[in-house]
DNA sequence: CTTTAATCTAGTAAACCGATAGGGTAATAG
DNA sequence: CTATTACCCTATCGGTTTACTAGATTAAAG
């Protein structure tokens, strides 16, 4: 199950990419049209923001934009930020590959043969989508 | 991420599977092979006998034998039992739908278009693979 | 009938994680 | 200088997962 972070995450990306002009919007107004906690809302967009996806400015008509043009924001990456891995099990995963503690075997392990083609496929479809094929 | 009840659940049915005969096997057996503790792999067995899955013998030489072929048995129905929906999102479920509580439009969310996709993606790959195909 | 071996059941504790709130700091615009 | 807004750190609450303990129940073997 999607984390109400990753869920929230996206949802804010979305809005950002929705607006005409990318001029700063506040986090506020952000929280309020999607009903997120503002305080829950503020960290994961430091997280967007620090992972390069985000801008920010301070103060009097601050808030954050976007940086990139929607098109080239892959969801495999932003999936990756505010989720983790997008294996099911660790030993699947490229990115954030570790060994089961309770397999002998990892080549003859059908849980992970499963899991690996799941991965494949997910992974597939998240890096064919870019923030732009989703928010319009 | 997969619980580790999902993990284990299927791991133990792997193991029955690739058997040779189907007399019964106990559960210390087969926590031993696939380095699982007894007691809470017993609470998995017990589920997956529940579910029609396993048969259970009690007394001298009883145990847990698979009662279906591993040919007929969908791993997309051990999912459901054993972890839950496939979808990663409520709304975006068949078996367990629930609508969000902070969306004011489900047709216009990108989150749900998004999950939607990979659970069609997901579920398609759990339901062509059964017991058989991936112990062997 | 008695012993033994196994499943079944209930309860619970520890550990972890997700979600959220509070409060103070730093930068910016007017 | 003052108001505004992002930034950052800490703590907490609640739920889920994982795991263990102790006993009850059932059935086979002798």
């Amino acid at each position: 199950m999607l984390s109400k972070k990753t869920k929230y995450g996206i949802k804010a990306l979305t809005f950002l990419a929705r607006r005409e002009d990318q001029t700063p919007v506040q986090i506020a107004e952000i929280a309020k049209s999607e009903n997120i906690s503002i305080k829950f809302l503020e960290s994961i967009l430091l997280l967007l923001r620090h992972s390069g996806f985000l801008g920010a400015k301070k103060g009097k008509g601050g808030g954050y934009y976007l940086i990139k043009d929607p098109k080239e924001i892959n969801m495999a990456k932003v999936y990756r930020i505010l989720e983790g891995p997008i294996a099911l099990l660790p030993c699947a995963s490229h990115n954030f590959y570790e060994p089961c503690d309770d397999c002998t075997d990892e080549a003859t392990c059908a849980v992970r043969k499963l899991m690996m083609e799941v991965r494949d496929n997910t992974l597939r479809i998240l890096e064919n989508n870019s923030l732009a094929d989703i928010a319009f």
